[in-house]
DNA sequence: TCTTTCAATTGCACGGTGTTCAATAAGAGA
DNA sequence: TCTCTTATTGAACACCGTGCAATTGAAAGA
């Protein structure tokens, strides 16, 4: 039935369950020989992540979390395991797994891969402040939910891509959506009153018509609605259209260069 | 002509050329005024790069920095702007900036494109540990010489795309490519003698047939080979076919859906 | 019931960090 | 020579991540 942990506590004196592969079954809690039990590492996680959206990633510490939860730093580190990069592991986690929830096999493979990744891209603006763990970080990169991993691959099988084509294929979506993701929710700087985007405005306003005529010619439409040329990220200034377009352009490619173009029919 | 630097220093004690807008003319120094002049933006940014490429971006620090080049914090600051963030986007900078020689309007949109990201993704390549600056904090992403943009629009201009619809691929483009990047060469974990490469490596190469049947089955050719499941990022693993795919991908859906399919023949 | 055991939690301290404020040195222009 | 501005420094503030050793306290075994 699978319910494997494979390593849990072997060693000395170290936390609860760590890094499990699955997920799905939450009540389990540690259970072996409990104390003072009332700290968890989803409360902790949620906490983390409350203080993310509110004060943005570059403000949070792990003090202060302990501070907000009334406990001893040390005690996060005691249930999340070391360092702060674990809890942004855990974080990210966090993300990809509520994504799980697959459409069935009878839907096209297009249609599969396109409600996974706008799930995922309605999750993360839902938090954007943590986007950049997303994207950035190889440990939190590297939690993901299988099911999510598995989502994709399905779809890009049935697809009929095969070894390394499908592996680039896979490489390409992940990297390509997940990166716009993490781009369009770049944090702005800790602005002290607004003053760098007064300041980039100014600079953008003045673009050279003769060294850039292009450039010049569609600012006025395109200034701040660009991500080279913005002071403001998708949390304030949609993306969606872009975020959409990029999907499109991806999904219609892999399927112009698909064994299968278009219905299930492989195996 | 054109050099024109906006606004220069206008108020009180502050640095020299606060950032101006192209950045070729590279000679000319702040020249108002010198003191003890040995110190310059250029020296600092050179010696930052150097200090991440060697130690990472999480191990970079203002204060060493100014140890390794003999200097005050403060004289950093002061040449750079205030903050830790300024100087990393006039480290983002530096890097659109060497991509800027285009290629002449003759050659296709399309191989113009791809030889912009290219170029890019080859100067990031060789500086790897600074690419999350370059996606996942606005500042420097904003930052980016113009000339670099002004080839992106230049191509999307000649493919026919205009208003909205050039807007969106845009965004596609330099968000699904930056991002891309960005993901592939995230920071491995300050591991401590490689602890978290045995863990996860383990922990992949129990995932559970029976759950994640797809993923188990490519496992063995996928194993750190693809962005989800692995524990070494772009510098020590070569992504180029993923990012070579995603390219074409990109480039081949926008010429699919262009107004001008392939010569440059508009305006 | 009384120990033992060990998960859960704390205090304290170390060696850093980014950044600010006010003071200074040192050339150019008068 | 005396300014004046640019360039540079010293010392300090508040805060950070995290390791170490000590502690609590609930349950397991006696």
């Amino acid at each position: 039935m699978a319910r494997k942990n494979s390593f849990s506590s072997e060693k000395s004196g170290v936390p609860p369950e760590i890094s499990a592969g699955g997920g799905e079954a939450a009540g389990r809690k540690p259970r072996g020989r409990a104390a003072a039990v009332g700290l968890t590492k989803d409360r902790i996680v949620d906490a983390a992540i409350a203080q993310i959206d509110e004060k943005g990633l570059n403000a949070f510490s792990m003090r202060e979390l302990a501070r907000t939860l009334g406990v001893s730093p040390n005690n996060i580190y005691w249930h999340v395991g070391g360092a702060k990069e674990d809890l942004f592991a855990e974080i990210a986690a966090r993300f990809t797994a509520g994504v799980s929830q697959t459409l069935p096999p009878e839907v096209p493979w297009q249609d599969r891969l396109r409600a996974v990744f706008m799930a995922f891209h309605d999750a993360v603006r839902s938090h954007a402040n943590v986007a950049p763990l997303l994207g950035a970080q190889l440990k939190s990169n590297g939690v993901a939910n299988l099911a999510w991993v598995e989502a994709v691959l399905t779809a890009l099988s049935d697809a009929g891509y095969r070894g390394d084509d499908m592996r680039n294929a896979f490489n390409a979506l992940i990297g390509g959506i997940g990166g716009f993701v993490t781009m369009e929710f770049a944090p702005a700087p800790d602005d002290k009153a607004g003053e760098w985007k007064a300041l980039f405005a100014e600079r953008v306003a003045a673009i050279d018509a003769d060294r850039f005529p292009q450039t010049h010619a569609v600012l006025p439409e395109f200034s701040n609605r660009i991500f080279v040329l913005r002071w403001q990220n998708g949390k304030h200034i949609s993306y969606d259209s872009g975020f959409e377009f990029l999907l499109d352009l991806l999904i219609g490619g892999l399927a112009a260069r698909a064994p299968n173009p278009s219905p299930s029919a492989d195996k």
